[in-house]
DNA sequence: CATGAATGAGGTTTCATTCAT
DNA sequence: TATGAATGAAACCTCATTCAT
């Protein structure tokens, strides 16, 4: 009848995703530190051992969820906004995708960025998955800036990029929180934010502050 | 004879301070589930059953912080934004303000929000102080579009500010990580991001997803 | 079609000399409670169901590791030192078969004696190994003893027995610690210390407690 | 009336010593892996936790026991040997002191001599110990053999007294599992044994290994 | 006021051992 | 026969918290 044997003994594949969609859960809903293994393993269905026999530590379970959560993520985004594309297309369909994301699993959201920042031992982890973000924001931007004939300094585009995902993550954090709120609608307000606040930039606009 | 009495027996008030500055950096270096008590009463040179007797729980102890921190930075950006001012010079002054007081605070930052975000328990005091920024930022906007004789839904104004105070945080967060980088000018480029959007927005320009 | 059936289903026999290789091997290494009965089975290249069902419980295993080192030690000095030789002789032929085995086979030397030695569970089947090695001993030197018209009490030929008995194996620790050192070489030395020591006795030298 | 305060809320200095003879007792019965840190806690009259903070890390605890019984062990016998004595002097009141010593705490020599020689972590420390006792041994007899104008080689003679201390654990090892039997007396029997052998070397007597 | 002494509770991790295929 | 999957039990260690001096 059903694909999955039955019951027990499942393979080893099928029960590492049971355990990381529970840690994922738990992680999320606890924190990494008030988390426990004991409650990650009843979670999955499962004895802590085969938590340990198959994921490993703690600390490597929670990477392991970062990574699932995070290439998930990263593989909507570049599934969506494919190169070739015009900058405003490009920042569109990512958006949407990663909204659509964040709608999608709420739980591996969190994991990802309210709970990893806060842990030093994976700030690392996720700082790098930032900056591929912030990279991939930048390098839009600049793209288009330099289609209009203009430039910037590298640390500008940077903190602007860095502003923008800022920004989309704050959102994120928001459509999180409000369960029936709609994600593409949210994509949407994000690229009414974003498209426009860049668009003053790509034509040369620029504000500076009063002399006291 | 001296005003502050040389060695031991401090004033209650003082010793407290003192308990606070300790527990906003082992907090901020350890975060809030890997801090110890130990460390927090060593670091104050001051042995644990004071810290209990003072500041209570470590919970207690930890939402303290918060307090303290939270009221410093709303007390530096409602100090520096008159309300009586035009909106951008408003927004400008707080902007300032704002990343003056990450910049001196580094440790308080870092505890408001890298550390409060992830722990459910503070989840909420958080979400409160940051739902006052929000309205602050809200209003600013919802000032500036009656100004030009335009409106906006009210979920629209709040999600726009969101982002706003999102790409402030994430500004935050850059600046905190680059000891080096000076707060003003992170300022100015906010500034930039934020008003040049805003600008367009108070024209009615807006951004409509294309049709598929 | 070869004598030995090339690659698994190995008669029974075979399999469990592999496994008491790999125990004796782990054993060895890390000591009865570090070892850990993953790592002999790994070692053996072979399930730990497996382990279980041929050899028992990690207790029996360990007695069955002691069983056969003993053995093969004992066989190993039983076989040099024939009853029938003078006691000089036998002394001589034991020692050099004795220290033969340490050297070629140090792990089980280790089993038998670091390991077991500190292991409640097993002191029993030690001592009793080492029990009918000082009776040998003893037996040597009452034998002697009598040869020469003289006699000691049961209790000081054992307490002699004892000692070296011990001495011997003191060396035998050398030995095992020292891979470069020639095990006929130190059975010299030995015997040299063992027959000078031995010899005064027989012919009736003591030495007396000096009155404080 | 007593000495001690009363009951609970002991001094620090007295509570090590309890954890330290509550361990001794529980590593002597049970081995370094068997023994649980629960046990010592208990057999200590104390709670666990007082036992990792003042003594540490369950390995920190037992390097802690193998200093103290060393400790004890070597000045019982330094105090006894004076180096100006002759050295068949100093050899039967070292003896004396250490068989003294075993009989007084077989605890303690079963922690240091039984347990630390089969675990790893502890042979360098216990190696160290012993390699003291074997250096001052093969001193007297070289001092002895100098005096009658003879030498040796240094292996020779370290393997000499290596046997000699051997021979000495292992009648301490009789003596710790004989309780009735008196010490004084196994030392004089050791004294037999190992001066009578020595006596041997030093007026020139060997022995050869037979031509086969 | 101030602190050294003390602990209950709970978390991570490992291991010997056994099913069910 | 042979093994991957699975677990109960227990060990070490740490920490927030509180007495008793």
């Amino acid at each position: 009848m059903s694909t999955v044997p039955a019951f027990k003994r499942l393979p080893r594949a099928v029960r590492e995703q049971q355990m990381l969609d529970a840690a994922v859960k738990v992680f999320s809903r606890r924190g990494f530190h008030a988390a426990s293994m004991d409650e990650i393993a009843e979670d999955a269905g499962i004895s802590k051992p085969m938590v340990y026999a198959y994921l490993g530590t703690k600390e490597e379970l929670f990477v392991a969820c970062l990574h699932r959560e995070g290439t998930r993520m990263m593989q909507a985004i570049a599934g969506a906004a494919a190169p070739d594309l015009p900058a405003d297309e490009r920042l569109w369909r990512g958006l949407r995708a990663f909204f659509g994301f964040v709608g999608a699993y709420r739980d591996g959201w969190a994991v990802l960025y309210r709970q990893a920042r806060g842990e030093q031992p994976f700030a690392g982890e996720l700082a790098a998955m930032r900056a591929r973000l912030v990279e991939v924001v930048a390098g839009m931007l600049d793209h288009a800036l330099r289609a209009e004939g203009r430039e910037i300094t590298a640390v500008d585009l940077e903190v602007v990029a860095y502003a923008l995902v800022g920004a989309t993550e704050s959102l994120a954090d928001w459509l999180a929180d409000h369960p029936d709120a709609d994600p593409e609608k949210t994509a949407t307000r994000m690229m009414n934010v974003a498209w426009l606040g860049a668009a003053q930039l790509l034509h040369g606009a620029t504000w500076r502050p009063p002399v006291d």
